[in-house]
Parts: C-alpha cells; structure tokens; sequence
DNA sequence: CCAATCGTAACTAACTAAGTTACATGAAGC
DNA sequence: GCTTCATGTAACTTAGTTAGTTACGATTGG
C-alpha cells in the first residue's frame, strides 16, 4: 500500500466485501487484496467500524462484513471514517500578532470551508453502491476478475 | 516553516511584497517572516518566478519584486507555481488487472477531475489584491503590523 | 483445550520535506 | 578590477510521518 491511497485502498477492499454479502472476510484476505498486511487492514480499517460502517467479529468463522447496505454507504462518510483530509493544506498561524498572516489565514480559511463543504457534497452523492455497479459492468464485459497480480 | 504551509508562506511573502512595490525584498528579509531561512524561500519561490508571478535579481540592491500588479496575480496560478496538489489523495493503479480497482480507480478519478476543476476555478477568483486589501482593513483597524513574534 | 481471529502496542524502515552548509554566478559600487 | 551583496543550486542533515512488522493478549467456536 503506498503512500495517499488509503482512501482507494479502502474502497478496494469494501467493493470486495460488499460483493460478498454472506461471508466475513478476514484481515489476512483483505490484506492480500490490496497488498499489504492484516495488521495495516485492521488499522486503517478500525475507524470504519467505529462508524458503523463495517462490523468485525473474532474468533473462528469471524473476519469484516458491511455494517449496512452498499447503497447506504456514502464515500464522504467513508472518507471521515478514514480521518482523511480533503485539502492538503494547512492553515494553522505560525506569527501569532502578524497582520498580514491573519489576513492570509483568514481568506484562505473562509475558501477551505467553503471548498470542503463543497467536496463533501460530491462525496456524499457517491456510494459503495456505485462502486459496485461499476465493477460489475466491468466485469460482465470482460468475465475475469483477476486478482493474480 | 511547518509542513503543508507553502501555500500560506508564500502568501505571506507575497502580500509583504506588494506594500513594498518599489523595493526589491531579499531572500533573507522574505525568511524572517517567515521564521525560516533564504535558501528555503528561494527553494520554495523558485517556481513562482518561472510562472513570472515574482521577478529576482542578484547583487548589490537585488532581492525579489512582483512580476505584476496583485490584480492580476491569482491564488490559482501560485498554487501550480508551487507544485501543490489540490487534492491529497491517489489513484495510481497498485494491481493493475483488478476490475475491483480499476472500478474504484475510475470513480475517484472522475471525482477528482471535476473537484480539482472546481477548486482551480475558485482559487482563480481570488487576487493578491484581496490579501492585502484584507491585510490593510486590518491595519487600519488596529495600526500596527507588528512582526515581532 | 485448541485453533482461528481480531485489537493493539511497540518497534523498524522508508519516504518526504524542511533546514543547513557550501560554493558558484552575477550585479553594483568603489 | 576588486570587493560586497545578492541569487542559484547541489549536497547533506534532521525531523516527522506512515507503512510495515513483530508480538502478544483477548475472544470465539468447535
């Protein structure tokens, strides 16, 4: 897994779950999915859950299922879930007392909030429901779903 | 210079830069209000003269000038000049043969585009000229610029 | 009781970006 | 010309972040 793809990463994994309704995939599938370790899936994975967003359960026969519906699952909440920040940039005062930092954070803070506000809505409409179709269709085009590499 | 702020750094250089329009500003005299050192603001700059946004010069009374008016400068192009990404994640395929993520890539790449549209079409609505008429509503208010901190 | 599975802490490794040092290049003033 | 003041830039160091790894405790089902 590199660097900035665990949203992507996320989704990955949450298409496979949701393609499989029935069965708790453990970390160690999901893991392999995305290439990487069980131990990073849990981790990255453990603030989906905190939202409902998935369920884990131990022991024998347990593993990750959904929390709801594909359709209820919006990729703005998975993307909090993630504690993901939408811009990449800070704008937190580095001279407290300086006129022209205050003006420079204030402009910049009032287009943040608007430019996030902004990226939630997008996000909001999206839902794992989407994703699904999507591969779908792409799937019955072609007919494999070739994990091999 | 903490990380994730070349945006509001720069800002900040540039809104100092354009209550100085005559005066060509060193490198050394940009890091201090900065709070960080002259090879790191023209690292940081280095772009932003290419795009023709600032204008530099070396030797005896040399230093740093706007390329032109603050009207005509946008927050959109200083953010390319930069290099920044508005967006912080990726979509960089990691198995490629993956319908699962090629239909993941898909949507977030279709997202993507159009907010980085979006965002560019905003931050190009804002000037230099809307900083530092924030900075001198400032002033005028409390009259004092104070750069001690 | 045992094996499978998650939860989590602690550590390591890799990567990124800022900070620093050093020096070459160029311009202005004497 | 020589000196001084600047930028330009490469190379190295340092600090911070995050993925990866190891280890082990807790829980569940057979």
């Amino acid at each position: 897994m590199k660097r900035n793809s665990r949203l992507s990463s996320t989704l990955h994994i949450l298409v496979h779950m949701a393609e499989k309704p029935e069965q708790a995939l453990t970390s160690e599938q999901l893991a392999t999915f995305i290439h990487t370790n069980p131990v990073v899936v849990r981790r990255t994975i453990a603030g989906l859950r905190d939202a409902g967003i998935v369920t884990s359960s131990r022991g024998h026969g347990g593993g990750w299922l959904l929390g709801r519906v594909p359709e209820k699952i919006s990729l703005a909440e998975i993307s909090v879930a993630l504690g993901e920040t939408l811009l990449p940039f800070s704008t937190e005062p580095e001279s407290p007392g300086c006129l022209v930092e205050q003006a420079v954070i204030a402009v910049l803070d009032d287009f943040r909030i608007a430019a996030e506000r902004l990226l939630a809505e997008k996000l909001s409409r999206i839902t794992l429901a989407d994703l699904t179709a999507d591969f779908r269709r792409r799937f019955d085009l072609i007919g494999v779903s070739s994990h091999a590499v």
